[in-house]
DNA sequence: TCAGCGGGTTCTAAATTGGAACTTAGCTCG
DNA sequence: CGAGCTAAGTTCCAATTTAGAACCCGCTGA
């Protein structure tokens, strides 16, 4: 299966795949919810090489994670903001920090703390049931085709 | 910067991708929270060639995502299965899952449904506050230094 | 004894990445 | 006036990674 025909499959694990799969754009969504903007900052903070990120901001602006957006004329400069969309991966990027907290902080505790505005406290983000609002565990879970999948094996 | 450095940036998310940021690695996962376990199997499954496949799991035995396990001798033969490190990569497949399925849909709803056990709901996982239980808005939240980074910037 | 299976390895060609140099347009300093 | 600086890229080549197919190995059942 080639890159492309990812975000063909009836699987929304590969349609997200398809746009934020890849080695460094999900360094530069985080960069991004740190009030990272510019084109040369997250150059620079990212170590990441110029031909690369031009490429993924291109393909994040296509996909409406990012919009771009002129903050002065003359020079022309550009500021990449996350969307409504962009702004819906925080629950990812929080699990990926939630697992190398707690699998690969080298015995040092965390590097980053996250604070929750609204109740005023530290916060350990938790993923719960809708329904029940217990913590899910994969062994309680049971995965049932849905109404997406309808017309591919009829 | 390189892949190989990545684990060693004060960056959880960092560390996570080190292990799991990769274009097949997730989807490789996925497939072994629906129970596949066998090389050919997840070959088949997923499209990817034999050689990445092989690369993939060498490394994510190594990280301690996966244990390779015989089930058979004469011949020998062996399965993958996740271990406990490996099942708390769960909320993370639920987050790109819950993406996927808000924003890639093609308007046609979920090609998969999550069944609770536990509490016999179809669920909507949701990632709340540890504290106040409320679903979390990243502008609400303050990152701030913990103590795994302290004496990186001393 | 020979086809088939599970679980790989090896090979080559194509695509992607890293790294450095170059571009463009408008400042700003002397 | 011209030299150098800044932000936001683009272009080029070499090195790495991937795709795809072929091959291998130990064992089994017919």
């Amino acid at each position: 299966m080639k890159w492309q025909e990812l975000d063909a499959q009836p699987c929304s694990v590969a349609r997200t795949l398809s746009v934020i799969g890849d080695r460094w754009t999900l360094l530069i969504i985080r960069n991004a919810f740190l009030r990272t903007r510019r084109f040369d900052d997250f150059h620079a903070q990212l170590g990441i090489t110029k031909h690369v990120l031009s490429s993924r901001l291109k393909k994040l602006v296509e996909a409406g994670v990012f919009e771009k957006r002129a903050y002065q004329e003359k020079p022309a400069r550009y500021e990449y903001r996350l969307t409504e969309k962009g702004l819906d991966l925080y629950p990812i990027i929080l699990g990926l920090v939630g697992w190398g907290d707690k699998w690969m902080d080298e015995g040092k505790g965390p590097p980053v703390e996250y604070f929750h505005k609204t109740c005023n406290h530290k916060t350990q983000p938790t993923l719960v049931c809708s329904e029940c609002h217990e913590p899910l565990d994969p062994r309680e879970m049971m995965a049932m085709p849905g109404p997406g999948l309808k017309d591919v094996n009829s």
